[in-house]
DNA sequence: TTCAGAAATGTTATCGATAACATCCGCTTT
DNA sequence: AAAGCGGATGTTATCGATAACATTTCTGAA
């Protein structure tokens, strides 16, 4: 409440409780081995002062601090941005913050500098949101000691990850478009080097073998919504193209602009299915067809696994699924 | 390079190089009185070492870390977004951490609840990208001797603020619709608490006034393409809306698709203007006319304000505004 | 009743940096 | 040649917490 002064310390709530500072420690960190009677008399102590510890003299001792380091591709794209967003929420529910550590391409040196940074501030744990496989070559330095989550990276790696299942959502998209009567089903997918792409790709691929339909060329563009139109031009000039499966919802709505220019009718002539469920999609022209990817719940497991990995030293490396959703709209309905 | 060591202290690179700790804090700090061929002895067992200082123990005595705080609504609107990456990075370079607290609402309770957990974290500097009014006023309870920089905030409030001229967006948004021919322009504005929505309303008004055109009556929505879509079924059986300005390119893109439901072509029948040029903005049906802000000039100048506010204590109130640039694409060319 | 052992609490050392002050050295000045 | 001075460096105290060990107090069994 008092401004002026310099915040208390713990040896100030000590005097007041009538203690030692080492009790005060004991009862912030619930040691067992307080008498309930002193607990409570420290606690109204620290509410009287307004007392909060100082994590910088914790991190030093400890050699931990209550900061969680993120390291993500400098990217405003819907994905990593929401993740980024929603990690943050639930970390600060945990009583962590949050340091961020953009980087703008996932290479070796970047990330290096960026883990670096984030070791000086004795970050308590390192998630990383390593999408492209240099991304994940890149991680050999960070120290076996520290925890560590992966957020759509390495599957293959061993190490704890958490994934959306990319696979079971190209899957679903492009069974739907075949159930819709499609003879097959074209794929625009994402810079192939990102986890997100090869997974979706490798649903795409298998559903249509399964089903033994002819796969078509995989075009593949960056996630912009300017290859999407230029990929689409191309497509459109194609009649025998009447299905089509894009990696993101931005690739689809340049695809439906240029679809559009050339007189090619949504879905009527060609139905479009995209892949994220961007606030935005509901209102496409059409509405779009999409895989919703359940980002909180993917930040909230890379929030409990790191945390778990916190605690126990054995921490087994443990991966997490989230299933993906189809959200049918008018881009490519039921039946066409 | 040795990973399994702890790694190495201040001592030890004095003692390696045969001087005192101080005087490699000295070196590490620039201080000038330190003999040049010492800093190079001092500087080569650094890198011998792969010695980096200890940040904790320097903000427990300095009571300053190296890291910059940020306040954001939890959002992942791509203005709040692009903006928090940008800063990250402007702050990565002048050797900055960021840490970054969400929150849902800008009420007081929230807002306390993130700046108390910035503060414990001994934060060298605040951000407060604060676009109600509601934030402004609850940030009373920051410290003055805390550097702090608004990016949207109350331009009246006197604190530093780096803000993005709205007025001179609107303005230019509204100017050139009335130059295109259209007899007035409505507009669709954000919610009215955000002061990007007030100056955005302002430069409006204004225009039309100066104009002497009629001021039809103000449309307000939050931020997402489901109300511009609501608001322009609206719009859309009303013969006599020929222009329309939306306060960003979501609500614009639900009124697309509204017109184009009920049969009215843009720009044919009806011209539309956007605000924000999100990238996706060139791929719309048909591509946006907007106004593009420069987020990432605003966050360089935040981070400049910040860091000279740290470095004199006379942190004199300054203001910074950035100015827009409207972009103009098919949905309100020049001429109808 | 006494004593062992556990529970409760206190004392002192420590983390790794900066701040404040002390010292040493070489040079100018008189 | 002695005093004075400032540049270069070293010594010691300090920030605010936890760790390790020491001590006191309580409890229950012999």
């Amino acid at each position: 409440m008092d401004k002026g002064s310099r915040s208390p310390a713990m040896t100030d709530v000590a005097r007041l409780a009538g203690v030692s500072h080492q009790t005060v420690s004991r009862v912030l960190n619930d040691h067992p081995n307080v008498k309930e009677q002193t607990r409570i008399r420290v606690r109204a102590a620290i509410a009287e002062l307004g007392y909060r510890p100082n994590r910088a003299a914790r991190a030093l001792v400890t050699g931990r601090s209550q900061l969680i380091g993120v390291v993500a591709r400098n990217s405003t794209l819907f994905g990593p941005a929401t993740m980024l967003s929603e990690f943050e929420q639930a970390a600060a529910d945990a009583g962590f913050a949050v340091s961020v550590g953009s980087v703008h391409e996932l290479d070796r040196s970047s990330i290096s500098a960026v883990v670096d940074r984030h070791l000086d501030q004795r970050v308590a744990g390192l998630v990383v949101i390593a999408n492209t496989a240099s991304a994940t070559e890149a991680l050999a330095e960070i120290p076996g000691d520290l925890p560590v989550v992966f957020i759509d990276g390495d599957p293959d790696s061993g190490r704890p990850l958490v994934t959306v299942d990319q696979v079971a959502g190209a899957r679903a998209a492009t069974r739907h478009l075949l159930d819709a009567g499609h003879e097959t089903v074209w794929h625009v997918s994402g810079p192939t080097d990102w986890f997100d792409s090869a997974g979706r790709i490798q649903g795409w691929r298998q559903t249509l073998e399964e089903a033994g339909a002819e796969v078509p060329p995989l075009l593949s563009a960056d996630w912009s919504a300017a290859e999407g139109y230029r990929t689409g031009q191309m497509l459109a000039r194609m009649p025998e193209v009447t299905a089509i499966f894009t990696a993101n919802d931005h690739l689809a709505l340049g695809i439906l602009r240029a679809l559009h220019e050339r007189g090619r009718r949504v879905p009527h002539d060609v139905s479009v299915v995209g892949f994220d469920d961007v606030p935005e999609a509901a209102y496409f022209i059409p509405p779009l067809t999409t895989v919703r990817q359940a980002f909180g719940d993917v930040a909230r497991a890379a929030l409990s696994l790191l945390l778990g990995q916190m605690r126990d030293e054995n921490g087994t490396a443990n991966q997490i699924v989230v299933p993906p959703q189809l959200i049918v709209r008018e881009s490519a309905p039921r039946r066409v």
